[in-house]
DNA sequence: ACTTCAGTACGAGAACAATCGTACTTTATT
DNA sequence: AATAAAGTACGATTGTTCTCGTACTGAAGT
């Protein structure tokens, strides 16, 4: 047997859907997301993989790991383990290769929505956009 | 005042984002839907407008009209009133406009995917997709 | 006037999704 | 061994979406 790699991620491993089961709704309602959607935008324009937590999203962390999970199931990130942390990349050539031009599109438009937000001011929330943390508003 | 069009659509008016209001993540819920998804591919393969009926959707009546509400307010298609009937557009030059290549991304993510399944048989659904209908069986 | 056609409004139920907190696991550091 | 770091699992809660049926409206045809 091959000896496994004496210090990184043991023996955990993640179910990733294969290249032909990865769906067009699925992902879709993946990026649909505006937390999700600027995770894959970070993801895109960094150069390699990133753990979860340089994210500082503003969830807790076991929402954290359900909007990596929605990703990671969907089919639009791949996570590996390392260490202590998970790393997350984009699944770039599968997404190219079964649906040319639908990443970049969406990652452009992302960024056409961004940058005329900056000038208008943010827009209001859509109700669904994010939710207010359960917080007793009596502290 | 301008006098009103003798036979059409007295005043019915139907509430549309402008275009600047459309947001991308609205879009991509809209479009996340299969049946949503196969009403837009039809709209995008049409000369002009077609009416609600054309679909043959397999949901009942006021489901359809959820569906195309969804669409309305999200910004992807345009309903106006036409006698008895709702004809139905996609918004493509807003959308072309607001986010270049976003839809025609999709359009062909989604060629790619029916292509596919019609080789590969159809996927097993993914128990959201499309809920059995409430009928009763013994009719 | 009546009927038919196409779609809406409303209310309700079920399924889904986002969120949290607490307790736990795994890896690395001290 | 004890602690810290990063994340997961589980259960609960709340809000959203999909679905339906029934009753209704407005336009067109008879």
């Amino acid at each position: 047997m091959t000896s496994p790699p004496a210090t990184t991620s043991g023996g955990r491993e993640l179910a990733h859907p294969a290249r032909e089961e990865i769906r067009l709704e699925q992902v879709l309602h993946a990026l649909a997301d505006p937390l999700r959607l600027g995770v894959v935008r970070a993801l895109a324009s960094a150069p390699e993989d990133l753990p979860c937590g340089v994210f500082a999203l503003p969830v807790s962390k076991s929402t954290c790991t359900h909007h990596f999970r929605v990703l990671r199931e969907s089919g639009v990130i791949r996570q590996v383990y390392r260490g202590t942390a998970k790393m997350n990349a984009l699944r770039r050539a599968d997404l190219d290769h079964l649906f040319p031009g639908l990443l970049d599109g969406v990652l452009s438009a992302a960024q056409e929505q961004a940058g005329r937000e900056r000038e208008d001011g943010p827009p209001r929330r859509t109700a669904r956009d994010r939710r207010e943390p359960r917080t007793d508003p009596a502290g």
